[in-house]
DNA sequence: GCTTGCCCTAGAGTTCACTTCATAGTTTAA
DNA sequence: TTAAACTATGAAGTGAACTCTAGGGCAAGC
């Protein structure tokens, strides 16, 4: 399969895919090369291309995933030791989310200040005073 | 008062601060020169920095930061706009969020599976051949 | 007067994951 | 046969928000 062909086939463009073996994230399982230097890709690279794709779905930067794909080809990490990393994964994800949430803590503060400066600005006022800064015009 | 002693009341960097002043986030009623050419802050840069954090906390970037103090300092926006932007901001927040759940729902199938590889080896293998490359080794 | 430690500027470097560019060789269809 | 369409390379560009560097000017204490 050459390049434009597993692109179209991926969703990814050719650019990428070249990246991607550029980074170390395929090897010669993956590609090789034809008598004329044209790259030529495996059945296995539409699965590594899946299988990359699945891992930056979870929130993992290509280094990471670099990681990953190693242990995953030599078979390097226990049952456990996968266990452990995707419960850290978790956590990471879930604090992110956190973050979100305290935005739109932030953000909800500001629009009942807002709403309420159409309602009743003097409660809207004291609202203001007790909080500060919501929007400090 | 001095940049260093403005950046560690702030908790910035005099970095930053320079930096936020030359991409127009602060101006003359912040900052302005002595005789030496050396900032001198007022007061009320402490309060811009201040809203520049709030901002920044609720996920604004820098340019639509610069926006929006410009509109805060001609008061250009009815609270009624203001309002649409926090629903907005809000709509942008939440998905963002979605997409972290999405993480975790394909984080929650990688780590039950995982598991059941430990407790239960046939069925984890029936899991797999029914959902595919949770990891596919 | 010297050292230390502030301050200034313009500009380059950083990180990430691409994307684009310039230049050139190869294949294919008309 | 020639033009279009594909492939290759290395290198530079992108954007966001800083961060750091080089090379210099002030200031305060001894």
């Amino acid at each position: 399969m050459k390049i434009q062909e597993l692109a179209d086939k991926m969703g990814l463009t050719i650019h990428t895919i070249r990246y991607y073996e550029k980074e170390g994230l395929l090897d010669d399982r993956h590609v090789r090369r034809e008598s004329n230097n044209y790259r030529n890709y495996s059945e296995e690279a539409v699965e590594r291309l899946k299988l990359i794709k699945k891992f930056q779905s979870i929130g993992c930067s290509l280094a990471e995933l670099k990681e990953v794909l190693q242990d995953h080809d030599t078979n390097t990490r226990t049952n456990l030791q996968i266990i452990d990393w995707i419960r850290s994964k978790k956590e990471e994800i879930e604090s992110k989310k956190e973050e979100y949430d305290q935005m739109l803590v932030t953000l909800n503060k500001m629009l009942e200040y807002r709403t309420l400066l159409i309602d009743d600005p003097q409660k809207a006022q004291a609202m203001m005073s007790a909080w500060q800064a919501g929007s400090s015009d």
